[in-house]
DNA sequence: AAGTTACTGGAACGAACATTCCAAAACAAG
DNA sequence: CTTGTTTTGGAATGTTCGTTCCAGTAACTT
């Protein structure tokens, strides 16, 4: 007897999370989300409790909709090496196929907009650093080999600065519309990378 | 017969950049200024037409308080690359001295707040951006010598790399509190750099 | 002293905001 | 159809925002 939701949930969120993305979680208001979503007031208010906890739900739904495919070939159990120059190539083609600026990287757009006090958005952010850390680490320790010639100190330093280059990478993207800047960047990065488990230096 | 200002319009803008710098261009108000530079509304309002145009003093005024004396070594006629190391322990001994978690740069801040339609800021960030690239590549330029293994293209990418390594840096600044994982970022960076003019590859 | 200008503190304003509320509409089941 | 439930569009509310305004006061000149 019920008459069931005409709406999705889940196409709620992934329409927020969109306007979240492009406009920013600061700058959107109530008014965009309705408009974006197309779902009304009252209805997202029957969902979530307000603005941030849609947004946190946006978050999550950025991990499993952009993150979770993007990273998904780093992630595989038999990864390597490739799969990492796998990942930028695909961000790249992405930031290629746009015309004009980028909208940058969700994370790394809240990361400048929230303060650390609001602790649960902060540790969400942290998750995704966290995350992307472990699944690089995973894939240089695998080709590093059990013997190989980098510590498990300078894993950990490799994996963070792949990690930390990838958020550079993206923040960058929205400052300019030169795809072959951006190519080259990463270019440069996976060379860098590249030499270190394969034992040209220490 | 006028009387004398009696609040410096270097000092409202000093401390008004802190509080965009801290607090992020969207979030301040109007009233976090007032407060935080002790200078009156109608005092802000007689020395500025709006928030954005005093925004765009403090971007201003952040290029020659902020990034001049910081950037001042890379810049010198006479920089080798140890003039860049140099930079990033200065910012890292900044990052090792703070409690909790960093502010970032203020330009990596605004640049996720603002959308590339608002031409006049966005302008501003890019010269930013360019000014480090040309501080960098100058330097660089310089240490692989006028018959290097580097071409002037293999300059102006390692130039790309260092500058937005170091917006990833900043940025990263935000998210961790732990200055060794900052440290380490630095020296993977800087050993990427120092490899490639000095001749150990291509 | 008087005169002139500059700043303050806060009131006032309209716009925009997040959030709440509800009458009407849409739908399902009987 | 009727009844029960859910969603909608938009009005209403109370807050906060950027901005304007001004009476009072402080500082300087003559």
């Amino acid at each position: 007897m019920p008459r069931p939701r005409s709406h999705s949930r889940s196409a709620l969120v992934d329409n927020a999370m969109k306007a979240f993305w492009k406009i920013g979680y600061q700058a959107v208001s109530m008014g965009d989300l309705v408009r974006e979503t197309g779902v009304s007031r009252g209805g997202i208010y029957s969902d979530f409790s307000g603005k941030q906890e849609l947004f946190h739900a946006c978050l999550d739904r950025y991990q499993e909709a952009v993150v979770t495919p993007a990273f998904a070939q780093v992630e595989a159990e038999d990864a390597d090496i490739d799969a990492i120059r796998c990942y930028f190539d695909n961000l790249l083609i992405g930031f290629e196929a746009m015309e004009g600026f980028g909208i940058g990287c969700l994370v790394g757009n809240t990361l400048t907009q929230i303060d650390p006090s609001e602790e649960a958005t902060h540790e969400k952010l942290q998750a995704h650093c966290t995350r992307l850390f472990k699944g690089f680490r995973k894939v240089l320790a695998r080709e590093n080999g059990p013997n190989g010639p980098l510590s498990a100190a300078e894993l950990d330093d490799l994996a963070h600065f792949t990690m930390i280059s990838a958020q550079g990478l993206w923040s960058y993207s929205r400052l300019t519309d030169d795809g072959a800047i951006l190519r080259r960047y990463a270019e440069t990065l996976l060379a860098s990378i590249e030499t270190r488990p394969r034992g040209a230096r220490s």
